[in-house]
DNA sequence: CGCGTGCTTGAACATTATCAAACAGTGTGG
DNA sequence: CCACACTGTTTGATAATGTTCAAGCACGCG
């Protein structure tokens, strides 16, 4: 929420500053040290030559599923969701973008996925196409950018562990620790105070579990003092130790 | 099974003749179309200069998850699964490796996930150094594999939507029309007869299932006539748009 | 021929979904 | 400034899908 109060309520209003690629925004506490932001150097510097500052007001659509693929982004402020939908229009939500992560990367013309707002965001857009140069004329680059996908593709294999054979509460557990170590706004709590930017049929479509589940598992939390819920979207995890063995992670 | 036929019992056994990159086994009927072999080039002459052909008997290790990642592998027949566990022995096969299908990618220094092949099997294996400098020195071959891995994440996030918002018979007529897409054997019953190399516990532990239940529904397709079953292992999907109806997919 | 593994089938149960309604917080307009 | 409407959250009762436990079956192999 710190970061999406620093961007503008406009959506799509683009600001011709050049981007820096390697800088957290500054109202974030720091960077995610799940997926770390590559450190400033000749990358970077690349990069930023052909950065364009966005900025989408809560809602707005950023990419749409079906739309040519002509852009990669970066996240800076705020928040963001990656959407897949089933023609009857059960939602899955496959992941949350939140400031360092990327975006956008397809190796088909058109985009598989749709990428919203959830909060006031603010992103950096790159054409594919001087990505794409970038990746091919710059080595570094390119192994970035390749190991960067192959930490994405062990994230998304995680989750996949999550929704084919976690609980209910295993899976709650285990996203409140998540988000508690991506968006740990509270350096003074140490990292136990969470500001979701998600509602909570975010969450549950990211869970795969409905609304109620969700709603019904925090109470239970709560009761059990594992965690707090000063307001419906600030978190506080209590008991980091039980929410550890209840989210039965291996890490 | 075709594959596995051909290829030796003894496993771990070192070939050090060289190993085509782009070229489908003999024994395979054609290259899966889902996940497409790259077409041999300068890309492949590289990666075949440090290849080394490898067999596994069916049921043995690949490789092991927490074991140093020092290579990087190429199925060229046969089948595999890669799988990760929870601390309970809960089981999640992320993906079944099929001819062409790479696998080994990590950031990490040791492998986050196992791989064991399902059915006798042969890799080609590559030292991650040598792979690395492959990346690094040559930028049609950092493309190829950053497009690679882009589809691999495009296929994950299908599943994501599959374990997180599909029933169990969505689940199972996507998984068999999936299979029948990349593995079809018989060119002509049109790729729809599937020789299917894994067992029900995998293909339970591929789709958030149990066992039980797998069976139950294949043997309800079976009664409803959009499926036979010559043998368990052996589909023949007889009504294609019924199953297409059933999977929910928007593909 | 007998054993073992994997597959199928059945009955009871559990977890989570569905349907429904009340409640809370926020912003708007009178 | 308060009442109201809207959206999102919580809570409750009921139902369904898929699991669990259990047993029988079939195929392949020694």
């Amino acid at each position: 929420m710190v970061q999406a109060l620093a961007t503008q309520r406009s959506s799509e209003q683009t600001s011709h500053r050049r981007a820096a690629f390697g800088s957290a925004p500054a109202t974030s506490a720091r960077p995610s040290h799940l997926r770390p932001v590559p450190a400033g150097d000749a990358v970077s510097a690349e990069l930023d030559r052909i950065g364009t500052v966005m900025n989408y007001a809560r809602g707005r659509m950023v990419i749409e599923e079906g739309n040519p693929a002509e852009y990669v982004y970066k996240v800076v402020g705020g928040a963001l969701r990656s959407v897949r939908l089933l023609p009857d229009g059960r939602r899955c939500i496959t992941n949350f973008l939140l400031p360092g992560d990327f975006f956008g990367f397809t190796e088909s013309r058109e985009y598989l996925h749709t990428v919203e707002a959830i909060a006031d965001a603010t992103v950096v857009r790159y054409s594919r196409r001087g990505f794409e140069v970038l990746l091919e004329g710059n080595p570094r680059a390119g192994r970035r950018f390749f190991g960067l996908m192959c930490q994405e593709l062990s994230v998304a294999q995680d989750r996949l562990l999550l929704l084919g054979r976690k609980h209910a509460l295993e899976r709650l557990a285990t996203f409140l620790l998540a988000m508690a170590d991506r968006k740990s706004s509270a350096i003074a709590t140490g990292g136990n105070a969470i500001e979701l930017p998600m509602n909570r049929t975010d969450v549950a479509d990211y869970l795969g579990l409905t609304v109620e589940t969700v709603s019904r598992l925090l109470t239970q939390l709560r009761g059990r003092r594992i965690i707090d819920l000063p307001t419906a979207n600030h978190v506080v995890i209590l008991k980091r130790d039980d929410l550890e063995d209840i989210s039965s992670s291996q890490a």
